[in-house]
DNA sequence: TTGAATTAGTTGCATAACTAACTATATGCC
DNA sequence: GGCATATAGTTAGTTATGCAACTAATTCAA
């Protein structure tokens, strides 16, 4: 038995019921305040098609560490919300191109600011170099984990 | 616009497309190697009632950080599996007591050691000092948006 | 003491997650 | 060229989550 037992265990906990689930819930209810129809898991896509437009889903795969019927789903609710659309590659015959729509560049500045606004409620009390500490932190769990 | 916008979005999908997926995912496959027939958010409400049995539905909520539907659910589950069984309180008829069966008792050191294992490997090259510091800045995150 | 407000828990509905099994296209080796 | 293998994406089934609306029991105050 490690002789960290409990407080690794603590830890665990910690990330599992509440990493996630209190900054993403804030985010929810924050666009659902201001009238935006939209999960956060979706928004997740959209804010990696607004740092590169047109990925592939497993490219999105990659970037948002899901797994591809995850995005195969998140896409198809998108495009139902017109959000985005799918675009065959025109290189390979298997890749769908998943691209923004208008609807979703005209959201792209309001719902950056609601997130940095929920960051900010989030991180009060926090200071920056211990955010740096986290984000190092989970870089290496998954390192450690995925690769 | 706040001047420290996109460490704060990275940081944001950091959190809620990595923490608890990795880890969970890696503890959830080191169970079913294990024979072990449980999810990770079933294990977790065990993880609290080894530490006390005989919890209110609403103090497992507390304690694991879910809302009231999530844990009826739950209990179901593992009801189900005859884990553990809901005991209505004597003094309170609102309340149901959940309490550990013998079969939930025998998988504890399995489990709890399965977790530790997955924890070292998720914290190889992690420094102590640092788990404690995203221990704090969790909990903060989670003071500033809930309470 | 009765009636409003609070608290504990459940149910219905929608979205999202993982696994496993599947189709279709592309690549690479003989 | 042709077959094995790998890659991109989808579908089906189970579990989990969030919200809103609900029932039942308790508390408290007029």
């Amino acid at each position: 038995m490690p002789n960290n037992h409990f407080k690794r265990g603590e830890l665990y906990s910690v990330i599992n019921g509440m990493a996630s689930t209190a900054v993403a819930r804030r985010l929810q209810k924050n666009f659902r305040n201001a009238g935006l129809e939209i999960t956060i898991e979706q928004w997740s896509i959209l804010y990696h098609l607004w740092k590169e437009d047109c990925l592939s889903q497993q490219e999105l795969c990659n970037r948002t560490f899901r797994d591809k019927p995850s995005i195969t789903r998140l896409i198809d609710n998108l495009e139902k919300q017109a959000m985005v659309i799918r675009m065959p590659s025109k290189t390979d015959r298997r890749i769908n191109l998943v691209c923004l729509t208008d609807a979703a560049k005209e959201i792209q500045n309001l719902t950056i600011d609601l997130a940095n606004q929920t960051m900010s409620e989030a991180l009060v009390g926090v200071k920056k170099e211990d955010i740096e500490i986290v984000k190092i932190v989970f870089q290496k769990v998954y390192d450690n984990l995925i690769l």
